[in-house]
DNA sequence: TAATTATGACGAC
DNA sequence: TCGTCCTAATTAC
């Protein structure tokens, strides 16, 4: 399931391809009919992601709220305007080898970042006619015979312009809201770090956090705490902190719960330029380039247990947490 | 062909 | 803590 960059970098598609746009909305699966009604015939005015949702605003002060879940999805397909990570980062499903085109990802530490993300927000080059799944990950489909295409399996939504067509698969919520219900909503998410990246929010996180007796490996994954974070990042967050996840909040220490928000964003940001997680970027180099040459895993503990820590050698182990999977090396993060 | 899995979240006890 | 909702890809048999 898409963690906050995943929905930062859909919410990006939609700013090039759809806002300004008028667009047709039904519910081909029928499930969203009324829904899509209410859309209809209107210019989409605005995208925008908090956390892990999405709202996409319409003329008129209507919005679709919309939440991923574990595994939904958005699938682009038609005359689909890239950025320059999609465009080149991504294999064709089925050609381009896949690892090469991670081992070919931009260096972290040499991405440039821009304050209000212009950069990325940019088109490359020419639209594309073809297919782009945007989920957890982004996967480019066969080439597109007839626009738009029949859709496929249960589509929730189909978002349609003259040129370009979205359609909304599997998620946990769809619904339509007027501002003041979208305002209720945003209000009770807590902070996500490229919506708020001063010192604000890092002060939030901080005092929320330093007052509750909840292991931190579950406060990471709260989002009422910070926005955005799920299941592969509060594992490789806890590990690149060395922190043991079941530390009550209030007994991590004050430097390292805003180290946490910090790195967070750093991870954030990566991944939103990027369209990775990368979260071996910079602790440790060599470990990096052995876990980049076994190329099937990219992380230092999520999906490893049973493996040696890439650090101390340790084996990784599972627990349950919050009814998820949480992988932690009990060596490193004791 | 069936079972399993997934990078969520919520509500009922 | 459990059950439930949402769907499709992958794996097991």
């Amino acid at each position: 399931m898409p963690e906050g960059h995943s929905v930062h970098r859909i919410t990006r598609q939609f700013e090039r391809n759809f806002v300004g746009h008028v667009v047709h909305a039904s519910s081909p699966q029928g499930r969203f009919a009324v829904g899509a009604a209410e859309i209809d015939g209107r210019r989409m005015t605005d995208a925008r992601a908090v956390g892990k949702q999405m709202f996409l605003g319409f003329e008129g002060d209507v919005w679709l709220r919309v939440h991923l879940g574990m595994y939904g999805a958005w699938d682009f397909s038609g005359e689909i305007l890239m950025d320059a990570t999609i465009a080149s980062a991504n294999g064709r499903m089925g050609q381009t080898n896949q690892r090469g085109t991670f081992l070919d990802a931009p260096n972290p530490d040499a991405v440039v970042f821009d304050e209000a993300g212009e950069n990325s927000l940019r088109s490359i080059g020419a639209p594309r006619k073809t297919r782009l799944r945007m989920a957890e990950s982004e996967k480019e489909g066969n080439t597109l015979d007839t626009f738009p295409p029949e859709p496929i399996g249960q589509v929730r939504v189909r978002l349609l312009t003259d040129t370009i067509c979205a359609d909304l698969r599997g998620p946990t919520a769809c619904e339509v809201l007027d501002p003041v219900r979208v305002e209720q909503t945003v209000a009770k998410l807590g902070p996500d770090p490229l919506l708020d990246p001063g010192p604000d929010a890092e002060e939030r996180f901080t005092s929320v956090v330093r007052k509750k007796p909840t292991p931190i490996g579950l406060l990471l994954m709260d989002q009422n705490v910070v926005a955005g974070i799920g299941n592969v990042y509060r594992a490789e967050l806890l590990f690149r902190a060395r922190l043991n996840p079941h530390t009550p909040g209030r007994r991590v220490r004050e430097e390292l719960v805003r180290e946490l928000w910090r790195d967070w964003a750093r991870l954030l940001r990566i991944g939103v330029e990027t369209g990775q997680m990368m979260t071996m970027d910079d602790l440790d180099a060599e470990a990096y380039r052995a876990a980049m040459a076994s190329r099937d895993d990219r992380h230092w503990v999520y999906k490893r247990e049973g493996l040696p820590c890439r650090v101390c050698g340790t084996n990784i182990v599972l627990e349950e947490m919050g009814a998820r999977k949480l992988y932690w090396c009990p060596s490193c993060q004791a």
